[in-house]
DNA sequence: GTGTAAATGATATTAATTCTCAGTTAGGGT
DNA sequence: ACCCTAACTGAGAATTAATATCATTTACAC
């Protein structure tokens, strides 16, 4: 299933949530990166169209469609938090340029064989998995040779 | 290889790393715990043996042990930052319980194949992956039937 | 032992996120 | 089209995690 504007507006209405002018602009500056933004990267692309949004609103907002599972958390190891726009809402993962911070969506990741022999050998119940993928997209290889790792 | 307190001291020794009591102790905190811990715990049990030590040093010392990776980075998606003691230096994952913290390392994460269809079909050079399995160990399924998700 | 670079602890600072609360508004009901 | 009200917003304060500063102390090579 893919996202539409429209399909999120009536996810938020679904849920019980209002659609503002805010919260829309939100929508809009996530969803057109195609790489992970911060809240901070994502409160400058706000207020370009909406100069008087609060630092409190973004981060309501982004917990909001968190919470809906519109967004996904990347790069979990940075200091801020990195969202990205779903662009699908079935089971998948990032493949994450660690230059430029591009990326691209994957399914099959397979582990399923993996988590079956880790429940014989363990008797843990599996719930999930979290994999993130990272490596140096084509552009960033072309650009300069010698990776610059952040 | 496994790790032992000779190791790690002599470890520390081939870095140019001074070995204080303090590093002993954070060091002692995170390798006596079988699950995952965060600075503020770890600093809880150190303090019980050495209870003038400052989180200045606390955070320095995990520092030390990330970069000489002797210990692991566990749960990205909290708040704060949980460390486990390596417990073997070869390349492994962790089978995290969701509801007690306890870590089962487990190794063969068999994502080569996968990595090497993404560097087919993206171009991407793949540098490295994260990969953590959560779920619920049989001790915790036993408790309580009904998962009590964090 | 001595000297010195490295390490420590107290404190200040920075950065990210959450909380509070008075005022505003989306959108269902009329 | 206009109310009404619960949901939402923005400003600023508060909280929390982590890092920087700096005078003092200490591990360890000599």
């Amino acid at each position: 299933m893919r996202l539409t504007a429209n399909k999120i507006a009536g996810i938020l209405r679904q849920h019980g949530y209002r659609l503002t002018p805010q919260r829309h602009a939100v929508l809009k500056a996530i969803a057109s990166s195609q790489d992970c933004v911060n809240p901070a990267e994502i409160c400058t692309r706000v207020r370009q169209e909406y100069p008087t949004i609060g630092m409190a609103t973004i981060y309501r907002s982004i917990k909001m469609l968190a919470d809906l599972s519109l967004v996904c958390r990347v790069n979990p190891d940075s200091r801020s938090r990195n969202y990205l726009m779903r662009r699908s809402m079935s089971h998948h993962h990032h493949l994450v340029c660690s230059q430029c911070g591009r990326t691209i969506d994957f399914t099959h990741c397979d582990l399923s064989q993996l988590e079956k022999r880790l429940t014989r050998e363990t008797g843990f119940i599996i719930e999930g998995h979290i994999l993130e993928i990272y490596g140096r997209c084509p552009e960033c290889c072309a650009a300069s040779p010698v990776p610059n790792p952040r």
